[in-house]
DNA sequence: CTAACTATCAACAAAACGTTGATAATAAGA
DNA sequence: TCTTATTATCAACGTTTTGTTGATAGTTAG
């Protein structure tokens, strides 16, 4: 017996005075209807109504009774309505991790347009270039680049990351422009710090380590910096285009060795669960998952480079 | 799948972290309360909590519904309880119907001593000599005397009614002390006006319209009344004994024809069903039906009269 | 890096559910 | 007064649900 349906049966008979006006307005046989009493008695150990065949009183444990459970059938459909409603429309604070680096650049429009949508969406955005764990730190949402490891998290696919090896016009024109990953080794790498040296893509294992002796080493941890250094001629430098694309566009920046770029990686939206999401999380995902399209529009100028 | 259990084992997987620990807690198995709680989010169509398979953490929309969910399930306890509470201590009001006489004359001390013992429970005590109707009208307990009609109410003998026929001495010095039936013809009839003509016992139907024209004839339906103009001598009276036995005792009435006593009727308690009883109606019940015993106080003097 | 523990899935016997038809009691109408 | 309609409840039965057991995948601790 479900208790609560025996209780809100319960309390349709003392209302109507009647089960099979209950079990009408309950959509139940009159049968069932009694049998929930009778069974809700049972479980009180407590006789709650006095029948006849044809009236139904309440005893004084029914009175007491039909009074509370009543209040408490209401606390019950109000706390179900209102998650059902936050379920509807969505709202509440959505909790969201994202790289540093693309947040910065790119996020802030999405975010914003998602806010024009849904302004009942709050949003607590912490910027980490660290693997957060999503169900620990009570993220909803976190935006990861690159290859997943296949955990029980879900990933959608929000976008392309491309990632081109590059370096200004002066600096080729003075050192050269390498023809193949061998010639890369006689030049200056501006190196990412969170690349590992022993993985990483291929033109990335073929520079690690080199230095140009007339130019200064650098490692670093924020792209952007590195990109800079390269415009000014320091270097050659691997990264997406998300970062450096202004200055390939403004041609301060050179793609080398196009056909060695790298298998374009990916932006993911990473959640803990497929079903029962709630709606503020589909509704991001669903809007992130098509704001940028397969082709971003930071890379749909360079389209022909790459 | 009873919701009720389902909250109480979502918030214990809520308070204690874990689903095993709500498993324990609860005295059933992890599996169950698993599905338990992912059969209340379906219901909802909510997630409530964030499960790694070591760590579980609520979602936003778990957060709000344990609050509520445990105040639900508290009031939903608290109810229950006092209903027990109500069930094991006898309290509570117990409205019970008697007929006049009997009560005027003999229900005082059994009251009084119920109410010794159980001073929690309240009585209101209606006075009343039509047959009311119990669920009808709201009372826990109806006495009555005499031959029930059989229904759907369930009736316990509290003692026996033993009806005389007597008359005062003198009365009787004057106009005979009749020996047969036959002989009641030519006496005068102190009547109990709710008994019938056609029914009521067999003096009675040879009593029944007879006057001696020298007494004045009275009908009356207050059986002290007759027994007192009995004992002036005005004529033969048939009354229960726990109405004239003091006159009985003191020798002012003499019981005649004792061969043609009726068969004792009885005193019971009526109420409207059997089990599931609240204790207050049960305590009554048992408390009064040793009361009295089998030969009451009045008729114990008696006895070797009747 | 095993070992212990976690949540959950799958399968199955047992229990409960909700339906149907029947019954006793009562009220209303002829 | 007798019939008819309505009421609550019971009994029986096929179906669904329940709670158990064993198995599995992910995760933490030593």
């Amino acid at each position: 017996m479900d208790r609560i349906d025996a209780m809100r049966a319960f309390v349709a008979v003392a209302k109507l005075g009647s089960f099979s006006a209950a079990a009408d307005k309950l959509d139940k046989s009159p049968q069932l209807i009694s049998k929930y009493v009778s069974q809700l008695e049972t479980h009180l150990t407590t006789r709650l109504l006095n029948r006849t065949t044809r009236k139904v009183h309440l005893t004084e444990a029914g009175e007491r009774y039909v009074i509370r459970a009543e209040q408490v059938l209401n606390d019950i459909d109000e706390m179900e309505s209102q998650l059902g409603d936050m379920q509807a429309n969505a709202k509440g604070l959505l909790r969201i991790s994202a790289p540093v680096a693309f947040a910065t650049l790119h996020l802030a429009p999405l975010i914003h347009a998602f806010q024009q949508q849904y302004p009942d969406v709050d949003i607590d955005l912490q910027l980490n270039d660290r693997k957060v764990d999503i169900v620990e730190e009570g993220f909803d949402i976190a935006l990861r680049i690159g290859n997943l490891k296949n955990s029980s998290l879900i990933a959608r696919r929000l976008t392309t990351i491309r990632m081109v090896l590059c370096a200004a016009p002066a600096y080729l024109a003075e050192f050269g422009t390498p023809d193949s990953l061998e010639a890369l080794k006689s030049h200056n790498y501006l190196r990412y710090s969170y690349l590992d040296a022993d993985n990483g893509p291929l033109p990335h294992q073929y520079l690690v380590g080199t230095t140009h002796d007339q130019l200064g080493k650098l490692s670093c941890n924020h792209g952007g910096l590195l990109s800079q250094v390269a415009v000014l001629g320091q270097g050659i430098v691997l990264q997406p285009t998300f970062i450096c694309y202004k200055a390939l566009q403004a041609g301060t920046l050179s793609v080398i060795l196009p056909e060695y770029t790298p298998e374009p990686i990916h932006l993911y939206a990473v959640y803990a669960h497929r079903q029962l999401l709630a709606s503020k999380v589909r509704a991001f995902i669903d809007f992130a998952s098509q704001y940028f399209g397969e082709t971003p529009y930071w890379d749909s100028v360079l389209s022909e480079q790459l």
